[in-house]
RNA sequence: GUGAGCGUAGCUCAGUUGGCAGAGCUCAGGAUUGUGGAUCCUGUGGUCGUGGGUUCGAGCCCCAUCGCUCACCCCA
């Protein structure tokens, strides 16, 4: 207990006991994103630094102070990836993706970000992106966000809510910055401190403050709305016509800035008030720079990210445990154990969807059978002195009333799936 | 990075004004030698997070330190 070395704050491990809900949730995200003809795609989690400098921005809270970086022996630096999006871009121009047309990609794995660890935020997480490149129409925005909504009814979610808003194009949203500077620095004397070093690294991110006492001042702030180019605002208009025309729910929330600088025109957000203080479960935005921003052709984007631990935690409905195993094959005497391992695996050759847990350790017949019990299993296969001379196996119901029965070697696999058949109509 | 709360068995937690460290669950064994679950009995398991201090004596009081949790910040 003392110094044994322990797993790095922030970083978790799932044991088994939860793996069957993670893997259930991948299930659903990937059947929902194969639905919409998304396509996987992996990449590694190790990318050099100057990536994410590059497209999420020096002034970022997440380049300035959360990325896991080292210096390689060579002399590199090297980053531990703090989101996806990045990665997911240099593939696909180092593969030459963009010139093939449109792409949509997801992909699903770890992050890692040197936060202070609380309720749904880690310093190893996980998240699963979907990204759609070279498509520059609204109609693919409001696809991710249907795709997003499809898949909280697959969940059976119902307490989140949509969140969108424009941040207009880069030019816009630089006019727009420009006038948040001014008024806010009319207004200096009213900033709290946060604030007052945003106002030069980052202004828009002014409008997102918590702090109740800048609020009428953040209100009365220039809209963005005012801002948006021509160009931006009917997109804009479009989206929201889009999702109305489908049913999406969602509000327009002119504060919503999000916090990585390659946001432009669209983003969005998931939230939920059922989380704690960090409700955002799925987030994202169009960057349509990006990909010339890194040496390609111009290429219009837009993803989001979401976050698998929140998730889950949301989704938290029981009855997805893992299956139970079929049989627990207890065996005792001398010879037993190898003509037991012998039989089991002509049973796993025979019937390769059943579930057989083979007894080892030894013990008495009564351990066994209690461990057999412990492990959920429908039935208990028994090879002791008596069938080994027969050749025989007796088989006992452990769930249901039923007379134990003996059957011969050459009989079990048929018996078996007769048995199991009865048990799962399903 | 800042603040608050909490650290006692693998897990959940008791522990009185400072006086021999406990329970339940789990795990292992047993209650007529080849039969589980219910009940009962027994056992394993602890440097009370760590280091100092006060005291005849500290799980309890004081200081420091580490860890966890939640919140701020920020974000998925």
């Amino acid at each position: 207990m003392t110094d044994r070395i322990q797993a790095i704050r922030g970083m978790n491990d799932i044991l088994a006991e939860q793996t069957s809900r993670w893997q259930y949730l991948e299930m659903q995200v990937r059947s929902v994103l194969e639905q919409y003809g998304y396509q996987e795609i992996r990449f590694p989690i190790l990318e050099k630094t100057d990536l994410f400098v590059h497209s999420i921005g020096e002034t970022s809270d997440i380049v300035s102070k959360e990325m896991y970086s080292f210096t390689d022996r060579n002399g590199d630096s090297l980053t531990l990836r703090p989101e996806g999006t990045a990665g997911c871009v240099r593939a696909g121009l180092q593969h030459g993706l963009f010139k093939a047309g449109v792409q949509r990609l997801w992909y699903a794995g770890p992050m890692f970000r040197r936060e202070r660890p609380q309720k749904g935020r880690l310093r190893q997480f996980h998240q699963t992106g979907v990204e759609a490149f070279g498509l520059n129409g609204p109609d693919i925005d409001a696809e991710l966000i249907l795709l997003g909504s499809r898949l909280w009814r697959a969940l059976g979610l119902q307490d989140i809510t949509l969140q969108i808003n424009s941040l207009g194009s880069m030019d816009s949203r630089l006019v727009y910055r420009n006038a948040l500077v001014e008024y806010f620095s009319d207004h200096k004397d009213l900033l709290d401190e946060d604030s007052r070093m945003r106002l030069d690294r980052n202004p828009l991110r002014i409008l997102d403050s918590k702090n109740p006492a800048m609020q009428s001042l953040i209100d009365q702030a220039p809209a963005m709305s005012q801002y948006l180019d021509p160009e931006s605002a009917e997109h804009f208009t479009t989206l929201r016509d889009l999702l109305r025309e489908a049913g999406v729910e969602f509000m327009v929330n002119s504060r919503l800035v999000r916090g990585l600088d390659y946001y432009c025109k669209t983003v969005f957000e998931w939230v939920t008030d059922r989380l704690g203080a960090q409700g955002t479960v799925c987030a994202g935005g169009r960057y349509d720079g990006m990909v010339e921003h890194f040496g390609g052709e111009p290429t219009p984007a837009v993803g989001f990210a979401l976050g698998m631990e929140r998730l889950l935690e949301l989704a938290d409905s029981p009855g997805h445990e893992g299956r139970q195993p079929d049989l627990y094959f207890i065996h005792a005497g001398k010879g037993s154990e190898t003509q037991a391992m012998k039989l089991a695996e002509q049973i796993r050759d025979a019937k390769p969807d059943l579930k057989v847990i083979l007894h080892c350790g030894g013990g008495s017949m009564k351990s066994q059978f209690k461990k057999a019990d412990r492990s959920g299993a429908a039935l208990a296969l028994i090879l002791a002195e008596n069938e080994l001379e027969k050749r025989t196996i007796s088989i006992k119901h452990l769930r249901v009333e039923t007379a134990q029965q003996e059957v011969s070697w050459s009989a079990l696999p048929a018996v078996l799936a007769e048995i199991l058949d009865q048990n799962n109509p399903a």
